[in-house]
RNA sequence: GCGAAAGUGGCGGAAUUGGCAGACGCGCUGGACUUAGGAUCCAGUCCCGCAAGGGGUGGGGGUUCAACUCCCCCCUUUCGCACCA
């Protein structure tokens, strides 16, 4: 078993332990030098990692071991997401301390990916659940409290029942809780935010400066989700009474045509309105059946509309019109002001709701075209408007403008944004979290910690209660405490943050780790920052990296950095799967990683999981795929080891011009790989076709080597195009390209080499050969000198056998050539 | 329904600006060496055809001397959003 494989079992521990003894990976900051921030997303310690992480990880390894190979002070750090709940189902499960279990899941993902010869920086390693991180969670905490970014109240909040705590909007979208998708419930509770929405302007805005470097598709998903919408709000007074009801629309043109206000079931205002007591009484109704149905109804998403006659009139305040206040179940409390005003003419909701109730449907906007309007739907385009009293004629264009600045002249009305991002919500009803730093005094108000009191700890203990509220409430020792301002007996805050807190900044804290003063120094950022690359899925494209977003604002507003976006440049890479879909342990279909390097070695599975796929879409794991990659090492391996000793001592002991013409090819396909895989590599970051052209060459000079028969003892051509292939490669496969590196006589590690420099002129071919086409179909190739003028081309092409089979007899009528390259001919 | 991405051999996938479709790898076929092979080496491998030649990048149209690549329409798949007023 084992002689089938190059020794890779000696080979890949003896790299990894000189690497370190040599700390080849520990960077500092170094004003005269380029620096380059590569980042992967850091893990969740969950016991074992997994393929994804495997081709994570090589992904941002063979770019940071590139960029450093090209002269960046490099820095490439690592570290933990380490609370949650896994740990503290595992405490509550089985009794184990929540940390104990975490940190011994990290010392062994630890050895696994020592493995795997990722070039990380250990000495700045994070992890999240330390008190030694946590406290900085706590410091920003009161920070964000101080500036009025950090507040509590009450309102109606998602819940998880499976994970027993409240999850914030973008951890519940379309109704189910992002970690184990079971769908989530409203309660009522006392709830600490931080407040995202004073951002969600610029957090819009600078999607701009990210266009170059992010997905496309991740900023869309932000946009959408901070969903941004220009309109208007408008009063509408309540007849027979002083109240008025706000409602937002984007459509103010077609105000002419509302013929009812709908509120949301849940608007606070229903309470205050005069209404009937039968309808009163309906409302009660009314509502607890729209409770009833709720969850799973609102999954299918076109929900029938309901609605129920208030009883009681609004004014127009354009028209001076009365018209009826409903309420209905597709009116959301959550955006806008939770009241609209239906006009059936130009909205589709309003007309399915209008027509089912039998309110009156009036146009107002026409087609500028002069086409008649649909019948049967709503128009809800843009045109001319009509029946509009003063307004009628204009363009709905102008009269959006128009009409809300006579609103606003009249006192009834302004221009008004929303947003459909809330704010985030960060308490969190568990254990295993950071403590949030405040305490409750019944003569002081909510208080923050001093700083000088920070960390507060979290309780040293594997009892974990699950009574369903905060389990840091049920211990005594914890909450009872003295009231910072007044000393006096007080309560600690029992709920825990969000652990997308600790994930928001920790690229942060890789920059200044062992920092007892501060998060970090501002001069650590101003050097590091931003995250030129940064590795990961795209499944949190609308939860950490919009939270990671704002807590870079937020900072920079701190005074912290003056950087307003953390990261420039971010990779999404897809998914690892096995027989079609996502491995996972109830499919049975999970391959282990430790099981593939156990077999093959590090370096095939690194070079096989970046050779199957670009590394963007999703890739199948292939157990003959591996195998394949474990090959190409094991040629790499046996032919380098067999002209080691042999080969003349120095790589550049020839004259590219006194080359025979078969050696000049292996030059010129030593150069031209070089070319390529630098920028598939730097550039357009494909690492499969940077294997494929690293086997070309090798296949190259395998050829060159079995032309020239056994008892060749290699020149120094070949020495260069084997060195080069090593240098190449070494980013994908640290461990072989540095034994073999090794045995051709070096000292150095290739990471401390720099990156071969491509010559053009030794990679140009000197004779190319030039398709010749008639009418677009291909007829011949010629052999011809590079180089050769158009009249030349056309000349040979003309002369050439195959053509004049081709065009015996027929006019040239025209003639296009692409200098070295090819001839089409048209007759 | 809206938005985004993708569709190329038996499979994973190549193809700078429109310029030789199928690189590289897997698999398969035949051969060599072998006690043996999940090792190694050699040859072949898009389809039709003995050949000359013809066809071919989801389907249909278009632009062009020339289209996997650009434009229009349609189909399929995946992902995201989904009563957002």
């Amino acid at each position: 078993m084992q002689d089938k494989f190059y020794p890779f079992r000696e080979i890949e521990p003896k790299w990894q332990k000189r690497w370190e003894e040599e700390k080849l990976f520990e960077v500092r900051e170094d004003s005269n030098r380029k620096k380059y921030y590569v980042l992967e997303m850091f893990p969740y310690p969950s016991g074992r990692i997994h393929m994804g992480h495997v081709r994570n990880y090589s992904l941002g390894d063979a770019y940071a071991r590139f960029m450093h190979m090209r002269g960046f002070n490099t820095l490439h750090p690592f570290g933990y997401d380490a609370f949650g709940m896994p740990a503290e189902n595992a405490a509550i499960k089985m009794g184990i301390h929540p940390a104990k279990w975490t940190l011994n899941n990290i010392g062994v993902m630890r050895s696994q990916l020592d493995k795997l010869g990722y070039s990380y920086d250990w000495s700045r390693e994070v992890t999240t659940c330390l008190p030694d991180y946590y406290r900085w969670n706590q410091w920003f905490f009161i920070r964000l409290f101080e500036k009025g970014l950090a507040y509590r109240k009450l309102s109606k909040v998602n819940w998880c029942n499976q994970c027993q705590t409240v999850l914030a909007n973008e951890q519940a979208a379309g109704g189910r809780c992002w970690r184990d998708d079971s769908l989530v419930v409203q309660k009522e509770l006392n709830q600490w935010f931080f407040k995202i929405t004073d951002y969600a302007e610029e957090l819009l805005q600078d999607t701009d400066q990210l266009a170059d470097g992010w997905p496309e598709r991740v900023l869309a998903m932000q946009k959408n989700w901070i969903g941004k919408s220009q309109g208007a709000t408008v009063q509408f007074p309540i007849e027979g009474s002083s109240l008025q009801l706000t409602i937002f629309t984007t459509r103010i043109d077609t105000i002419y045509g509302a013929t009812s206000i709908i509120l949301s079931p849940d608007h606070p205002m229903l309470s205050q309105l005069d209404m009937p007591t039968d309808a009163r009484l309906h409302l009660g109704e009314f509502r607890n059946r729209l409770r009833q149905g709720s969850s799973s109804e609102k999954e299918t998403h076109s929900q029938e509309k309901e609605g129920l006659f208030t009883g009681v009139y609004a004014v127009n305040p354009f028209t001076e019109e009365k018209i009826p206040v409903w309420i209905a179940n597709f009116v959301l409390m959550e955006y806008g002001t939770g009241a609209i005003m239906a006009v059936p003419g130009h909205d589709q909701r309003d007309y399915e709701f209008s027509s089912k109730y039998g309110l009156e449907i009036r146009p107002v906007i026409f087609p500028a075209d002069g086409s008649p309007l649909p019948s049967g739907l709503a128009y809800e385009e843009y045109g001319v408007l009509r029946n509009s009293g003063p307004f009628s004629g204009l363009t709905s264009e102008q009269a959006l403008c128009d009409m809300s600045e006579y609103a606003g002249q009249k006192g009834f009305g302004t221009a008004t944004t929303t947003y459909r991002l809330r704010d985030w919500g960060i308490s969190r009803q568990r254990f295993w979290g950071t403590p949030i730093p405040m305490i409750h005094c019944p003569g002081c108000g909510v208080v923050p910690v001093p700083f000088e009191q920070l960390p507060v700890l979290l309780p040293d203990t594997s009892e974990i209660q699950t009574t369903g509220g905060s389990p840091l409430a049920m211990m005594e020792s914890f909450v009872q405490t003295t009231c910072p301002c007044c000393t006096g007996p007080a309560l600690r805050e029992t709920d825990t943050m969000d652990t997308f807190v600790d994930s928001s900044w920790y690229m942060f804290r890789y920059l200044d780790a062992r920092n007892d003063t501060l998060p970090f120094r501002r001069e650590k950022a101003d050097y590091w920052l931003p995250v030129d690359m940064y590795i990961g899925g795209i499944t949190h494209a609308v939860l950490h990296l919009i939270y990671m977003r704002f807590f870079a604002k937020a900072m920079r507003d701190l005074g912290l950095t003056g950087l307003d976006e953390p990261v420039a440049r971010l990779f999404t890479q897809g998914m690892v799967l096995k027989d079609g879909s996502a491995m996972s342990k109830s499919r049975g279909n999970v391959v282990d990683p430790d099981d593939m390097i156990r077999e093959y070695g590090a370096d095939a599975i690194r070079l096989f999981i970046l050779f199957a796929a670009p590394p963007e879409r999703d890739m199948e794991w292939s157990q003959s795929g591996i195998d394949g990659c474990s090959r190409f090492l094991n040629r790499l391996y046996s032919l380098t080891s067999r002209f080691a000793p042999t080969l003349p001592g120095s790589a550049a002991a020839f004259d590219p011009a006194e080359l025979p013409e078969s050696s000049r090819a292996l030059l010129r396909k030593t150069h031209q790989t070089i070319h390529r895989v630098t920028l598939d590599l730097g550039e357009r970051m494909h690492y499969n076709t940077v294997v494929s052209s690293v086997m070309e060459l090798f296949n190259a000079i395998g050829d060159y080597v079995t032309a020239r028969g056994e008892d060749w003892p290699g020149d120094s051509l070949l020495r260069f195009s084997l060195e080069t292939t090593l240098q190449l490669l070494s980013p994908l496969t640290p461990h072989i390209t540095d034994e073999l590196w090794e045995r051709l006589g070096h000292g150095t590690c290739l990471i401390q080499e720099s990156w071969p420099a491509y010559d053009p002129a030794l990679g140009a071919e000197d004779e190319v050969e030039v398709v010749i086409q008639i009418c677009g179909k291909i007829r011949s190739k010629i052999l011809v000198a590079r180089g050769r003028s158009q009249e030349e081309l056309q000349q040979l092409a003309l002369a050439d056998p195959a053509v004049q089979k081709h065009i015996a007899g027929k006019a040239l009528r025209k003639c296009i050539i692409v200098p070295d390259r090819l001839v089409n001919l048209v007759v």
